[in-house]
DNA sequence: CTTGACCTTACCATCGTGGCAAGGATGAGA
DNA sequence: TCTCATCCTTGCCACGATGGTAAGGTCAAG
């Protein structure tokens, strides 16, 4: 496996982009990246291993603030698993405000594209509505 | 009802904020606007019923760009009502796409909250997922 | 004439990501 | 050893839609 690597491979390797990675450490979301003499950064297996599970959470809709608190959890062996259920539980509330927020949209468009002809005349009961349909 | 009517009784009568009716004017978005000799903006009934039709695309998560065709579409009285329900029915495609990405993190979210205890200790199972569940 | 509410433009911030540019490092083949 | 491709570095700009703030002009009522 040959570590440390460069990070074109930790990048490969977390599913993160190397631009992503270097942001993430400017956000000192990555404890610390140790260095050739070069400049390059080098990356552990550890290193790669949070880079996944910061993926893992990025696919999971957290934001980054959510996710820098999610890794100081997860390297923090007294912690409460309470803290990260909140976290999660806050996030799944807001996902459900923008799941319903958007199912609204869906129905009310739906509607009207039932409504909608659709042909090459200009009558559009979708116009009517964006209108305010007076 | 006193018109034509400055950027903050425009901006109160249809919804959108002063800030945005500049920016959709920068957009092009809306027609044009008059100006008294001091520089003020005029807005007509026309000019409130053009922005009120953008509030309400905007508040059926049409994008900028989707509600400036919409605009062009409702000003052109040759239009194709075709071409109204083909935008309608990419958006509409596209919130299914982000309902149905959404949905899916809310399931694994909410397997994992089942899961949690949400105690003291620091044993979670959010925490082991997101770190790969090895 | 002052005061306060309104208007003007212009710039910066958000959030997460991508792109580009200019330059250094490295390694493989000639 | 020279060269070239590929990698790495930093830094800046962009997106989309909105909010904030600052510095200044205008207007109407007191």
């Amino acid at each position: 496996m040959s570590w440390p690597v460069n990070i074109g491979l930790a990048a490969e390797r977390s599913g993160v982009s190397a631009k992503m990675v270097r942001h993430y450490e400017s956000l000192g979301l990555l404890p610390r990246v140790q260095r050739t003499d070069s400049g390059y950064r080098q990356y552990t297996a550890a290193d790669v291993h949070t880079l996944c599970f910061i993926k893992r959470s990025r696919d999971l809709g957290f934001s980054m603030a959510e996710i820098t608190e999610l890794v100081g959890l997860w390297q923090n062996r007294r912690r409460a698993s309470s803290s990260v259920k909140r976290i999660a539980q806050k996030h799944v509330d807001e996902l459900t405000q923008r799941i319903e927020a958007m199912q609204s949209m869906q129905r009310t468009l739906s509607g009207l594209l039932h409504c909608c002809q659709g042909d090459e005349r200009p009558d559009c009961p979708i116009l009517d509505d964006l209108a305010g349909r007076h």
